[in-house]
DNA sequence: GAAAGGCTGTCCAATTAACGGACTTAATAG
DNA sequence: CTATTAAGTCCGTTAATTGGACAGCCTTTC
């Protein structure tokens, strides 16, 4: 039967297989420090394991992927890389950002990290060190969660309108669980996030971690990076997530003024 | 009629529509200062205008490309920007060329380069500028250009086998009119630098620069990337050349060597 | 201001490229 | 040596992609 450019839904049609290329990059992204096997390529997708075979053969072939030549593992390959590269000049939130990451983490002694919202993920974009010795590495640059894992990205959610937090919420359901964190548990947080302005939580990956996050608004409002901060629960007193929390304010408002200047 | 999972010339089958989207992202990429229009792009890789228009679409609507709201154009998206941040951790060759980069650009005074090949293609991965006043930057980084263009993909491609030189000037015959420069120079050159074990050659694009590269090769020794050095004709004596391509020697081999000790 | 030119965006019947159930091969465990 | 688990391949069916044709939208030209 022939079908219109979009279905009635919205969603398009004509490109089915691009759209499951692009899934399943962004599902090994998700995984790129251990590398993904093919079937778990094939669970996570619930994409049929020839159809994620055949695909991923052809993604190494134009070396999007790379494949281990040992343990058949797949990682993301050197033009994956090198697309970013091109691709940066234009995505300068991260340069934008730096001062303010930096006197952040001046300030703070604590770990600072910088999120970015991806369609249903977050990607943590730059990570910034304080001088406090013990160290919370909770993000590593480029890693890739569902959105309202992280903290930061939690920020970002909780910004958005309440039909697009249920929207997301329920289309990221399946893939909480390998996280360690609930559903229900996220919307909980994400409307206590609303009523601060802030996010603020215990680590749910990592015991003993407390992390606040602020969102980032580009120019028409809408929420779409967010600036967090991470420590041991220790350090992080009540009264301390509040003065960080301003501090994020603060400096999330900067970033936003910057951005709009450079547009 | 059925066919093989790969045909008699051993290209992939079950794929085109991925293949001819990562062509896609390949040509945005490689005019992303720019950006491409519609009708360019289908030209370009020769592909129906429909057809493009209907990939970019899907490409746009996950991100990997975006499209300027007045101009119409095409540019690489955000999450083409991400994934080279998930993917950067494993390619570590610009790493591994830092300080060997900064030698170079100290001992010449000169804009150093380092170019990796992708495919039919050189992208450029790093540039260092060394102290002379008169600086020639003729390639950003990111740049990607069809290889035997620039003066380090151009001893990329002399120090690959024959039969590969061949096949990839031919294939890449159509597309160096709009770099300026011709099938048959690019082949002499390639044989030049053969012989002398580096490549050397006046920029075909901007007169009165010359340029020195030498190939790094991969534990395999197959050439997959480059040095090379730019600067002012005048400033590039014969002699000078011979002095370059031996640092540029050097530094290729003290690279190749931190290669194979990292994997 | 009408017509022409150059472009983006859309439609939909024909066709072929992609899909996926079933199978083969390889590696590892018991 | 057999069981198990995963990677990789085959190929008939069919639904997804293709692309010729058309519509709409600016600019430019006369």
């Amino acid at each position: 039967m022939p079908r219109k450019s979009s279905d009635e839904a919205g969603r398009l049609t004509g490109t089915q297989s691009i759209e499951r290329a692009l899934l399943l990059l962004r599902e090994i992204a998700a995984h790129n420090r251990t590398g993904s096997r093919l079937l778990d390529l094939a669970t996570r997708t619930s994409l049929q394991r020839p159809t994620v075979h055949r695909m991923l053969k052809c993604l190494a072939h134009e070396g999007m992927v790379q494949q281990d030549a040992d343990t058949h593992r797949y990682y993301l390959g050197s033009m994956a890389f090198e697309l970013g590269l091109t691709a940066a000049p234009r995505f300068n939130l991260r340069e934008i950002s730096h001062p303010g990451m930096a006197r952040i983490a001046e300030a703070t002694g604590d770990t600072v990290f910088l999120t970015q919202r991806s369609g249903p993920d977050a990607v943590c974009i730059d990570r910034r060190e304080g001088t406090f010795p013990i160290k919370t590495f909770t993000l590593d640059i480029g890693m890739r969660r569902p959105l309202g894992v992280g903290t930061g990205s939690l920020a970002i959610v909780a910004a958005l309108p309440d039909e697009e937090i249920q929207s997301i919420f329920s289309g990221n359901q399946p893939r909480f669980e390998e996280y360690g964190v609930s559903g229900t548990t996220l919307l909980a947080q994400a409307r206590k996030a609303q009523k601060l302005g802030y996010s603020m939580r215990e680590a749910p990956t990592l015991a003993g971690v407390r992390s606040v996050g602020h969102a980032i608004r580009n120019q028409s409002g809408i929420a779409f990076a967010a600036l967090s901060v991470s420590t041991i629960s220790s350090r992080m007193t009540e009264k301390r997530v509040i003065e960080i929390a301003a501090l994020l304010k603060n400096e999330a408002r900067l970033i936003e003024k910057q951005l709009s200047n450079a547009m």
